[in-house]
DNA sequence: CGCATCGTTCAAAGAACATTGGATAATGCG
DNA sequence: CGCATTATCCAATGTTCTTTGAACGATGCG
């Protein structure tokens, strides 16, 4: 398995992260991811009703925006958010996304 | 000419302002928007580099998702960034990526 | 009225995106 | 080793988005 990359925040266009969360699927992965805390999430345990290779596609676009970590542990994938780096990159975007009110 | 319909913010979902802003030549819309202040802009002279219909397409998907308003005056509209409500709802949202700095 | 201005609408074309199913790779366990 | 688990990759399909150019509609001015 190549080695998972991870793109430097300052050279990820604002674009790219509200692309990444403007899909409903991704924002309920990363409300999800939210609630993991600090601990992280299994991919295929997220509990987002959508087909494996759908789930992989969905966090290989929300991780080339640089809004989650990935970090292999045996077969699985831990996988984080990127909060600390975002709010330094975006300050304040994403807790607005996350603490938003209303239809999704 | 039809009445313009703006949608109650409440019923916007999330999803949809992001996906507004999601679009670089939607972003610079705003931008220059945010810049005109409450006094607004006309369509035309917004100084964006698109065709005619171009301009008025990313308008309405701005106007459907909430952001902008508009208001008939002699053959143009003055369009206005719905500031205070997009803040009600999204609270920090605008502001946050208003405020962003780097690529766009 | 005649005409220019500003903007919308329509159809068409191309690009980008989401989803699926099957194949593949890597890891860990017995 | 053999097998299950976890996730990625690939090709294919269908949908959505963006843009263009031409036609149309509404308003205001002389």
């Amino acid at each position: 398995m190549p080695t998972i990359h991870h793109p430097e925040l300052d050279t990820v266009p604002l674009s790219a992260v509200l692309a990444a969360l403007s899909d409903p699927t991704r924002l309920e992965i990363v409300k999800r991811l939210d609630e993991s805390g600090s601990v992280g999430c299994v991919c295929a345990d997220i509990g987002v009703d959508a087909s494996k290779s759908a789930l992989s596609h969905h966090f290989k676009v929300l991780r080339q925006a640089g809004v989650i970590h990935q970090e292999p542990q045996g077969t699985a994938r831990i996988t984080t958010l990127r909060r600390e780096e975002l709010d330094g990159r975006f300050p304040g975007l994403l807790v607005s996304v996350l603490s938003a009110e209303g239809p999704v």
